[in-house]
DNA sequence: GTCTATATCTGGATAGAC
DNA sequence: GTCTATCCAGATATAGAC
């Protein structure tokens, strides 16, 4: 961490070629964001670090002040995104009610969630695969997500809500599957669909396959989406 | 198309450091397989031109006697590749029996054949994505796929056995569900699973999500497995 | 046909002025 | 703190000998 001190009042090194709005906050947070849309639009390493310079307006060897490669600035991303879908899965996991009610919501929200990313999560996963060393953390939060789910389904199958299946692999099927919704609806004409309803679509779907007895669905769909039980 | 004369006895141009084993047939291929081994394991352009050709027995540059380019060579894959989903959807939609059986089958192998593909589809999907020039015929064929499987889907609505569902919608979510399967599986320890339980799960997990009556699938099954069917 | 050698290009990262 | 200038590594692709 470096170049943090924003609080005196005395400006400090040549003034930028295009100065930043008054409102700039930490420099960091403009360079995160500029990266975050362009890793969104090509592809973590279908941009360069000139690009994300330019964006955040700056040259490219600024950068470097604040951040010590391009993947710390990646890295930084991936702290604040990775963490969203293992809130839900955790809330889901702890929260009152029957489990295909929360399986119900765990989807929906999963989903709406990886929609909003500024990128891919599936980008991150190559990336994460080829740098395994650079990545150890956000491997361990992948199992927990994993694990989380799987839990839930266990114990879906104990109450009997649930076929019995192999929860290991519906698990991972499950969340594979949200990524690769995701994944579809980011190249997808944004008129064609809402995030929303491919939310819905995705958990009703999920539901459906898991559920033992599939006649139950409407209700179950009907009491996650009440406001008065989430 | 080039260098294409092996009927001539007499061998030309210089010999190679490391010669090939005696079988050796169109040295394109040696190079494509080469190149499909290490797209596997390393995706598209995590492999350098070097790395091909060192497995292939050859130096750096002399892959360029065959192949034009690095997408040339990615191209001649695809050209073997892509064809294969195409002709299990276009089997099944022109099949006999009821829908719900054809669809099974149809998830089924579309999830084998992508997990005995050489390298993850989603690597080109992306590569296709950033270098839609290079690759209209990919986008062509990919197209067809969903409207082969849309078409499947809206007969099976017609006709009641699938419950009633935004067609388009479900297509392209159980293309991409199988793709999400097939990237995970490549990535577990293959010992944990054998493709055809992994095949078998997500068909099941599409039929069960999309049947009218979902109890009816015990049957849909073993109608879909019975040889006397395929 | 395949080789060696090299041109060229790209992009990440560093040095030092201001 | 940001700039300009530059280094350096890695990779595609070309030139020309054999």
């Amino acid at each position: 961490m470096q170049g943090a001190e924003n609080s005196t009042s005395r400006r400090r090194g040549r003034p930028r070629a295009n100065p930043r709005r008054e409102g700039d906050v930490d420099p960091r947070e403009g360079i995160v964001a500029a990266a975050s849309d362009l890793f969104a639009a090509h592809g973590v390493d279908g941009v360069t670090m000139a690009q994300i310079a330019e964006r955040a307006g700056l040259q490219q060897s600024s950068i470097y002040y604040w951040f010590a490669s391009k993947a710390a600035v990646l890295a930084s991303i991936l702290e604040q995104v990775n963490r969203i879908p293992l809130a839900i899965v955790e809330r889901e996991r702890t929260a009152e009610g029957p489990i295909s009610v929360r399986l119900y919501r765990l989807v929906r929200e999963d989903v709406l969630a990886l929609c909003g990313f500024p990128f891919d999560i599936n980008e991150i996963h190559r990336l994460a695969v080829h740098h395994p060393d650079d990545f150890g953390a956000y491997w361990e939060e992948r199992d927990r997500l994993d694990d989380e789910v799987e839990a839930l389904l266990v114990e879906g199958v104990r109450t009997g809500e649930l076929r019995s299946v192999d929860t290991k692999l519906a698990a991972r099927t499950l969340l594979a599957a949200d990524e690769a919704t995701q994944n579809w609806f980011r190249s997808a004409p944004q008129a064609d669909y809402d995030p929303a309803s491919v939310a819905d679509h995705q958990a009703e779907v999920t539901l459906r396959s898991l559920l033992a007895d599939a006649s139950t669905f409407p209700a179950v769909r009907a009491r996650a989406l009440s406001p008065a039980d989430s």
